[in-house]
DNA sequence: AACGGCCCCAACCGCCACGAC
DNA sequence: AGTCGTGGCGGTTGGGGCCGT
C-alpha cells in the first residue's frame, strides 16, 4: 500500500532501480517473504537479504521492519510501571542514547523508547512550560514521578520490592564505585513513612542520583508549575500513569522541602 | 453523523562509524 | 590514504485512529 501524498524518495531524478524500490507501510506479503527468507538464512547483510527474499525495499527498511516489528521476542503494548522507572532512571543518565536504554529493555525497540519518550515525557514536559532537559524537569521527575513509579510498583507486587522485574535482563555490574543498584526514595504519598525500595538486580550502571544543588530554587519552580497546570501529569492516557494527577500530596511532598 | 484537533507510532531520513578493498 | 558499501543511531514526519464537540 502506497501512502499518498507522502513525499519519497530523492528530489533528484531517480534512478531505475530508486523507482522501483518500495516505500511505506509494510503489506503482510511482504512481512511473510522477510520472515521466511530470515527464518532460513538468518539476519544481517540487508541489502543482500533484501534481494534474495525478492523484496523491493532497501536493506534499511529490512533491518528496521524485523527489528522493530517482526522479531518474534519484540514485546509489543503498554509500557509497565518497571520499564517506565527504568526509562526515566536510564535516560536521566544517558540521555537520548535510545538503543543504549532499549538494551535494558528486554523486547523493547529503541524506536519504541524513543516514541514513548516524544509521546509521554516530552509532552510533560511543554505541559510544565519546562524543556525536558532543564533541571526543573529532572527534578519534577525524581522527586515525584519515580518516586510515585515506585510505589505502584510495590502496590502492585503486594509488599516491597526486593527483587527484579523477571521480565528485565541481568544487567552488567557498575562500572563506578556508587552502588546505585538499589534505589530508594521517600515520599508521602502511600504513608507517612513511606519509603519506596527497588531493586534492578544491577541494571542500574554507573551514575547518580543527585538530589543536590539548587533543589529548594528547582522546587520552588515545581510549586508554580503546579498551580499552573493543576491536574497535569497524565502521563499515561487511559490508565496507568493517569491516576498521578497533581493533588495534594504533592502540595504536601513540595512544601516540605522549602 | 460529521467534523476538527490531538496523539500515537511505523517508517523514513540524514549522518556517522567502521570495515573491506 | 581514499573510496565504497553497510549497519546503526537519533531525529523527524505524517497517516490513521481516537475523542470531544
Amino acid at each position: 500500500m502506497e501512502v499518498p501524498g507522502r513525499v519519497f524518495g530523492s528530489a533528484t531524478q531517480p534512478s531505475a532501480e530508486e523507482m522501483d524500490l518500495r516505500r511505506g507501510p509494510w503489506t503482510v506479503e511482504e512481512d511473510l517473504k522477510l520472515i521466511n527468507y530470515i527464518a532460513i538464512h538468518g539476519e544481517g547483510r540487508w541489502n543482500t537479504l533484501a534481494r534474495g527474499a525478492g523484496l523491493k525495499r532497501t536493506g534499511k527498511s529490512c533491518r528496521l521492519r524485523w527489528l522493530n516489528y517482526l522479531r518474534p521476542d519484540v514485546r509489543r503494548g503498554n509500557i509497565s510501571p518497571e520499564e517506565q522507572l527504568l526509562i526515566l532512571e536510564l535516560h536521566s543518565r544517558w540521555g537520548n542514547r535510545w538503543s543504549k536504554i532499549a538494551q535494558y529493555l528486554p523486547g523493547r525497540t529503541d524506536n519504541e523508547i524513543k516514541n514513548y519518550w516524544r509521546t509521554r515525557v516530552q509532552k510533560q514536559a511543554k505541559q510544565l512550560n519546562c524543556d525536558v532537559d532543564s533541571k526543573k524537569f529532572k527534578d519534577t521527575m525524581r522527586y515525584l514521578w519515580m518516586p510515585r513509579l515506585m510505589e505502584r510498583i510495590r502496590a502492585a507486587s503486594g509488599s516491597s520490592l526486593q527483587g527484579p522485574d523477571p521480565q528485565l535482563p541481568a544487567c552488567p555490574p557498575a562500572s563506578s564505585s556508587t552502588d546505585l543498584t538499589r534505589m530508594q526514595f521517600s515520599s508521602p504519598v502511600a504513608t507517612d513513612s513511606f519509603v519506596g525500595d527497588c531493586c534492578f538486580s544491577g541494571c542500574i550502571p554507573d551514575g547518580e542520583l543527585n538530589f543536590g544543588d539548587g533543589i529548594q530554587e528547582a522546587r520552588l519552580e515545581m510549586v508554580d508549575g503546579w498551580c499552573d497546570n493543576e491536574g497535569l501529569l497524565d502521563f499515561e492516557h487511559g490508565g496507568g500513569w493517569g491516576q498521578n494527577s497533581w493533588g495534594l500530596e504533592d502540595i504536601w511532598f513540595v512544601e516540605q522541602q522549602n
